[in-house]
DNA sequence: ATAAAATAAATTGTACACAATTAAATATAA
DNA sequence: TTATATTTAATTGTGTACAATTTATTTTAT
C-alpha cells in the first residue's frame, strides 16, 4: 500500500485499505438489515439461503467453503434457519460425518420474496455502474489471494 | 448491480457485491490476527489504537463517528484497551457526558511496535499497487455515501 | 427557573465470527 | 485386521456488532 518513503504513515487510517474494507462491509450490511428483517433473514442466513437457491443441496462443509465460514459458526445459524423451516439437516447415511443441507419447500418459496433485497443498495451506494463492476472484480480478485495461504 | 435483464440472476453469489465485500473483510482481518495478537490487540482494538495515535485524544462519541461504530460496541472495547494499559478514560470535568480517551505512556510506545502490522498483507492480496489504490478509492467512495442516510 | 428535549455512555439481548478442542465416523496403513 | 490418521460437525470461550432501552447530564424553550 505505501509504495517507497512514508513508513511513517502507515498507521494513518486513511492509507489504509483494510479500514475501508472493513467499515464499508459493516455499512452495507448494515442496510440489508431491515429488508431482510421483513423476510426472516439475517445477513449471514440470506447468503447461505443464495448458496441454496443456487447451487441445491449441499453439505455443511461445501457451504462453509464456498462463503468462507466454519463449523462453528455455520452450525448454529443452520440450526436457526431450520428452526425457521427454511432449511433441513439431515446426516448423510452413506457417510454419517457430513450433514447435508436441503430446502424446504418454504425455504424454496423465499427466494420469490427475496429477489427484491439487492434493491436495498439502490441510491445507499454512490457509485457509478462500471465503479461497482470494477470494485467487484477487485474484492474478488483479492479475494481469491486469500484462499492460498492461511 | 445487474443492469438491465436478468433480474432472476440477481441472487447468485457470483453477482453480488455485498457478499465478495464481506468475505474480502474477514479474510484480510484474519490476516492481521496473528501479527496483531502479538502486540496484544484485536482488530477492532487495533484501529481504535491508530485513530488515537493520528489524531490524539478524543471523545468515545468522536471516535465511534470516525470508525463507524457505536457505544453499544466501543464502550466495551475502550475498557478492554484500558484495563490493558494503552488508554485512559475520564469524564470530562466541563461536560460529565462525554468520556474522554487518552493515550498513555505504554499506549503510545505500542505505536512502533505497530509500524511492521502492515506488512502482513504484503503477498497474501495478489492486487497490484494501482489496483490496491483504485480499491481504497472505491472503497472510500462507496463509505462515504453510506454515512448520509441510515 | 424549570419542565421538556437532546445528548453521551452504558446496558441488555441477539447474532455472528473464529480459534481451539472434542467427538464420532471413516479411511489408511502396517 | 486393527491401530492410527483423517475428516466432519459440534462445542467452548472470547470478542465484536448492533438495535433498543436506560441513565445521567446538559440544553433549550417557555
Amino acid at each position: 500500500m505505501v509504495k517507497s518513503a512514508d513508513k511513517s504513515e502507515v498507521l494513518k487510517l486513511g492509507n489504509q485499505l483494510c479500514f475501508p474494507l472493513y467499515a464499508c462491509a459493516k455499512e452495507v450490511i448494515k442496510i440489508y438489515r431491515k429488508p431482510l428483517e421483513k423476510i426472516g433473514l439475517t445477513y449471514t442466513q440470506y447468503i447461505v439461503m443464495m448458496v441454496l437457491w443456487e447451487f441445491g443441496n449441499m453439505s455443511e462443509k461445501s457451504l462453509g467453503e464456498k462463503i468462507y465460514l466454519d463449523s462453528g459458526t455455520l452450525t448454529p445459524v443452520l440450526k436457526k434457519l431450520e428452526k425457521s423451516g427454511f432449511v433441513r439437516r439431515e446426516r448423510l447415511k452413506a457417510d454419517e460425518r457430513v450433514v447435508q443441507i436441503s430446502l424446504t419447500a418454504s425455504g424454496r418459496k423465499l427466494k420469490e420474496k427475496a429477489k427484491t433485497i439487492p434493491q436495498a443498495l439502490d441510491g445507499c451506494i454512490h457509485l457509478s455502474y462500471d465503479e461497482m463492476i470494477t470494485l467487484k472484480g477487485l474484492l474478488n480478485k483479492a479475494l481469491e489471494g486469500t484462499r492460498e495461504k492461511h
